[in-house]
DNA sequence: GCATCTTCTCAGGAAGTTCTAAAGTGAGCC
DNA sequence: GGCTCACTTTAGAACTTCCTGAGAAGATGC
């Protein structure tokens, strides 16, 4: 489980070259959230450290110089906008996704979205996390790969992430915030084989304590918007998981 | 049956040389399970430990530096998800592949399949734990060798693990999950004897209480799909078993 | 604060899979 | 040639998995 395992785990696009690593700090005290966010981000490649406090998240921050931070409002000590403060204060020019509870303010969270800055709320899906830390790497500059590009396709189908836009054919399909994960999540290991579970801990939230079986339903969602269209790329493969794919290669 | 064996028992891949042996630590407390496995992955070349409970684990971990662990998750002492937590808190970075009871509730499976480990539920069958084990490895960055490719090929036969693909001769062939299994072992024993005992023993769940005529049954179902194509290569060795193989010479 | 959208559960039915049992085939032996 | 036994094939019952619609409950937006 090292960093450099990223390049393979985009099978989707087109294999680039080694890639300069990404680094991201996640300071958050519950230590099962930092985890969570830590394995996931390790594996799509991200080099992590984690913080527990504020205080904390300003010393690694300073000798890690990391391209962004994922940084909980909600601190023991100081909260996650002086810490962000600070942090500027000292000169260390880096983007910031927040994570905030469901019922934070919403005048707390304006304005410190301003510069490139984003927040996501408890409990997300991580899917949804490593999207918005991706979009916020490429607002603020630091990737340079094509690895990131706001646009995935598959076929004709086309998944925008910065307008959230989906086109099959070229018509525009409308998505719930949901669907667009699962979509999103299908496209980015299209042609492989995904099950459920792995679906479920990917699009789902965190806290989904649910069973497998809303997949399915999603699924049925999806293909009643997406498949409509001839042929069919949401494929079932019995006792392992979906699959999109083009028929007849064949 | 010892960890040498593992270049020659991959005859369907062309001999790689000298290959860095896998490590996998083994944590059951059911000796006849833990036994089970480890003869099977020592069989195919790994170097194997076990434990019966968790702070043996984590003992013997500390020691033999595995490559991966197969971790139930029931046992007397810490569960697996703390075994699993302490190793990683201690800086092993291995990748984990937990067994659990099939009613195991979602909730505790969930989350397990990401940043690389994955799960199976017992009863499991060999050749599907094997494969998991190596798509682990593979994901998790340990394996550097030609020998766990995704794709398992033979003649004019290719099966792919990512895609669940099979093909004969170019031409897609629909397998049920047992058909499945049952081709990739024996395409992986291409061109040896396996008997239907060994068959039913790889393929097969541990509990199958049934007889060995089933082998037949689906060997027969898998000829009816991929022997249709001229030449066969499933051929019936009188009284000994079953062998993949080209017809030209002998 | 009402209407709409979204999420999630559940249940019935469709489709696919597994396994047994029994009848059919043919290889090899005497 | 005919007998035997191992293997092959088929049919179908039992089971599992998947699909979908309906509706409850919750979230969101106007």
């Amino acid at each position: 489980m090292n960093s450099t395992v990223l390049v393979k785990k985009e099978p989707s696009m087109t294999t680039t070259n080694e890639v300069k690593v990404q680094k991201v700090l996640v300071v958050d005290d519950e230590k099962s959230i930092s985890e969570l966010i830590t394995t996931s981000l390790r594996f799509v490649g991200f080099e992590v450290r984690t913080a527990a406090s504020g205080a904390e998240a300003l010393r690694v921050a300073e000798e890690f110089k990391p391209h962004a931070l994922i940084l909980d409002v909600m601190l023991p000590d100081l909260d996650g906008f002086e810490v962000c403060k600070k942090l500027r204060a000292d000169g260390q020019d880096v983007g910031v996704l927040f994570l905030t509870a469901k019922d934070t303010t919403e005048d707390k969270i304006k304005g410190l979205t301003l510069g490139g800055d984003d927040y996501v709320t408890k409990p997300f899906s991580l899917e949804e996390l490593v999207a918005r830390l991706r979009a916020l790497l490429r607002r603020t500059g630091v990737i340079e790969t094509s690895i990131n590009e706001e646009l995935i396709s598959f076929a004709d189908l086309e998944l925008n992430e910065a307008t959230h836009e989906v086109r099959r054919a070229g018509v525009l399909i409308d998505l719930s915030p949901t669907e667009f994960i699962l979509l999103r999540y299908l496209m980015i290991n299209a042609d492989r084989v995904v099950s459920k579970s792995q679906i479920l801990d990917h699009v789902w939230q965190y806290d989904f304590r649910g069973d497998a079986g809303i997949v399915e339903t999603y699924i049925s969602y999806l293909r009643k918007k997406i498949d409509q269209i001839e042929p069919p790329l949401i494929h079932t493969v019995r006792g392992v998981g979906y699959r999109l794919r083009l028929p007849a290669k064949n």
